[in-house]
DNA sequence: CTTATGTCAGGGATACTGACATGT
DNA sequence: CACATGTCAGTAACCCTGACATAA
């Protein structure tokens, strides 16, 4: 469950309004109505964090390591993410035949439901964005709306200097 | 701090790529540049959450209950960050005039000193966005775009039912 | 030996719930 | 008394640092 509270009390909107605060606020709001869906559907164990584990599985198979290094957090707290995820059911772990260190973490039957049912959710979750744009006159898709400023981010140099 | 570490890795991309995720992440840089900048800028006791005072305090002063209600958080840990603000010296709380019970919570000089520099902060950063969004060939505002978004979100049901 | 992978232990920062004191 | 405001105490969830075991 995310930290957050999942409060009733009507949003009320922030005094100072920039794209900084829209951009989080937002992100907040669609994690915590994911969330939300996914407990409505019987997901009951699925926490706002285990979102860095399953945007960044791969299908094959994934290393710790680098599941922490794509989430950008210490592969320490990956581990616990990870451990938490198999004892539910959702991953499974295996010797990676290629490295004898290493053990790829992999999506059970029942993480690949779980993955699908959160993908609907999102198209979902994303139709009521593209329809407000829409009314509002825009005819815009939400990545490229977000994308170039990952981007333009993710180069600065102090982000990762 | 963010409790994020600033690592120095190149961001990697995340393997299922959603519009919420996009989001996400975007939203985790522009946050953690700003407090960078806050940081190279002096103001090395400053945090992410901090952000949640900023944005929601009235330029004549505001009750502690009304900033929690705005940032969505308990009184309890809204309580804490202002204290910690006022021990810092960027808020000052005195008595409400027309409420014995409550205490208006204002900035002091120190705390609009700063606050211009984050929106200086945010204007530039959001200038970096801008640039990428025109390169990309579209011509439009950022508030524009995430506002209706924003708005669709905040009325779905299940985020406050 | 050096390097990469992963675990174990402890702690820090954030925000929650519950209980309570105070003032209207 | 009922109610709103705010504080105090304890705890949960999340993620970090440091130290270490194991295998290539």
């Amino acid at each position: 469950m995310s930290r957050r509270s999942m409060t009733s009390a009507p949003p009320p909107p922030p005094r100072i309004v920039t794209g900084l605060t829209l951009m989080r606020h937002s992100a907040q709001l669609m994690v915590d109505e994911l969330v939300a869906r996914l407990h409505a559907a019987g997901y009951t164990d699925i926490t706002a964090s285990h979102q860095a584990v399953f945007e960044n599985i791969d299908r094959d198979g994934t290393r710790l390591t680098t599941l922490a290094q794509r989430s950008r957090m210490t592969h320490q707290a990956m581990g616990e993410l990870v451990h938490t995820l198999e004892r539910a059911g959702y991953l499974e772990r295996r010797p990676d035949p290629a490295d004898g260190r290493a053990r790829l973490i992999r999506l059970t039957g029942r993480g690949q439901v779980l993955v699908r049912q959160a993908l609907h959710d999102i198209r979902e979750i994303e139709a009521a964005w593209r329809a407000q744009f829409q009314a509002a006159g825009h005819n815009i898709d939400l990545k490229t709306l977000v994308e170039p400023a990952l981007l333009a981010l993710s180069q600065h140099p102090a982000v990762h200097a």
